[in-house]
DNA sequence: TCGTGCTATTTTTG
DNA sequence: CAAAAATAGCACGA
């Protein structure tokens, strides 16, 4: 967003937020509200029904013409189904962008799959946040933040992660830094009583392991009857819950319920010179307002890993967290306000971001080695990208094949360094623990590879592939 | 079709 | 009784 409007206070947004985030919508003409709503559904079912055949078909009709007729500006004509057209000659054809095209589309959801899952995992978050509000006292207050790729529409081949933050808002804490990257903290309440008051260590801090063993018995709980559903074994230093859910026939869906507070407070120092980097890609404006959304802090044990570094001792603390910002980032990337919407010019960020969670889940699923290398490493990498190519059109959709050998060279770049900054934390480099330099080098040049010649690994499989988070 | 943000409306609270 | 919080319904975008 250039930064057009100059309110100092976000708050101040109110009058005309619809407005001031997305002109285009402000444009169609908002249906004024029919009767007063009754109360039991059944009456509200009843009125729906009646008047909603025509309606539904007002709406649709304009829609409807445009849509079926107007080819997808970003997808190739050639390439489109996937099923029809593709030839599946193995060798690198004339135009090197024609695979980048068809991985894409192969690599979407398919929308029945999507709507299966999405209703078995709706149905058990619900059930657990039912269970937080009524049943338990310290958690009674959360709310449900999903993130993630399934959330951020990146997630590729199945939609078979899901990621859901159970935030619990914590008010009047002393957030001290936990060793000395920036990443990890401990919380301390400042007075006053309060809800959590249990989980306190002897030095007055909220014990993260205390915590999330407490968190993760009340999921138990509330989801031992079901039979589909159970839990994974613990693994030291995660921050989640993970429930592995079968649904009917298709992919187990593996569900992340991560257990977060909520700080609502500005930043701490070592956020400096993460988020700013905005400023040119997505406006000032944009950043402040981040900013104002707070932060999140998931249990996370520190000194885990590498057992090499003496002194530090292993103990529980909470790792910083910007899901949201990456999630509201990520879903309003571009410069203009326009960008990727139906009156504005598509660009392929996400598309780029998708091909190299791809590639590097082939080449992890290739080489073991290479465990330890994240989908985070890929958005992180991503995010960077947007701050040093910061205009729309360095994004352009027909441009996906160059935009996507950039990114791979800037990753390429990340790994020879042995060096790629926390996208908020600059000082926490994600390739500094397990990471060996050995695997670094490894890497680059197997991308390096497959980028010079025009992605084999594309060529010889679609399989499901998916990366493990870190 | 799902997910989200927005508005109007209803319910609760001080 | 007014202000604040909760809820319902709708319109997009993906």
């Amino acid at each position: 967003m250039s930064g057009r409007g100059k309110s100092q206070s976000v708050r101040a947004k109110s009058p005309e937020p619809a407005h001031a985030k997305n002109p285009v919508r402000a444009k169609s003409a908002r249906q004024p509200p029919k009767e007063p709503v009754k109360d039991t559904k059944k009456e509200t079912q009843q009125i729906t029904d009646e008047s909603k055949p025509k309606k539904t078909k007002e709406f649709k009709q304009p829609k409807l013409t445009t849509e079926e007729k107007a080819p997808v500006p970003h997808k190739c004509v050639e390439v489109k189904t996937g099923s029809r057209m593709v030839k599946k000659g193995h060798s690198v054809d004339s135009n090197p962008n024609k695979i980048l095209f068809t991985t894409i589309d192969q690599l979407t959801i398919k929308k029945k799959h999507k709507s299966e899952s999405a209703s078995i995992v709706n149905d058990t978050v619900k059930r657990i946040m039912d269970h937080m509000k009524k049943c338990t006292e310290c958690f009674k207050d959360v709310n449900a933040l999903r993130t993630g790729s399934y959330y951020e529409n990146l997630k590729i081949s199945n939609p078979d992660e899901f990621d859901v933050m159970l935030t619990v808002p914590v008010e009047r804490v002393d957030i001290r830094l936990f060793g000395d990257d920036g990443a990890f903290y401990s919380v301390a309440f400042k007075r006053g009583k309060h809800s959590l008051d249990r989980f306190l260590d002897e030095d007055n801090t909220i014990s993260a392991s205390g915590m999330l063993t407490e968190f993760r018995n009340e999921v138990k709980k509330c989801v031992k009857i079901l039979k589909d559903v159970r839990l994974e074994k613990k693994k030291k230093g995660c921050p989640a819950v993970t429930l592995l859910i079968n649904g009917t026939g298709t992919v187990p869906i593996s569900l992340d319920i991560v257990l977060g507070l909520e700080v609502r407070s500005s930043w701490p120092p070592f956020t400096q010179g993460g988020i700013d980097k905005i400023d040119i890609w997505l406006g000032t404006k944009v950043k402040k307002e981040q900013k104002f959304k707070g932060y999140y802090l998931v249990p996370k044990y520190e000194g885990k890993g590498t057992v090499e570094r003496e002194g530090v001792c292993a103990r529980d603390a909470w790792r910083i967290s910007f899901s949201h910002v990456e999630k509201s980032i990520l879903t309003n990337h571009g410069s203009q306000k326009t960008c990727c919407e139906a009156s504005g010019t598509r660009c392929c960020r996400k598309d780029c971001l998708k091909l190299l969670k791809h590639l590097l889940g082939l080449l992890k699923a290739e080489n073991p080695s290479l465990s330890k290398f994240c989908s985070y490493h890929a958005k992180t990498t991503l995010l960077h990208a947007c701050c040093s190519r910061t205009k729309d059109s360095d994004w352009e959709a027909a441009q996906l094949g160059l935009c996507f050998q950039q990114l791979l060279e800037d990753f390429e770049g990340h790994l020879k360094d042995g060096m790629l900054p926390n996208f908020f934390i600059p000082s926490h480099n994600l390739l500094s623990s397990g990471h060996d330099r050995k695997s670094c080098q490894l890497l680059a040049r197997r991308i390096e590879e497959e980028r010079n010649n025009g992605f084999p690994i594309f060529h010889k499989s679609v399989g499901t592939t998916s990366i493990t988070s870190p």
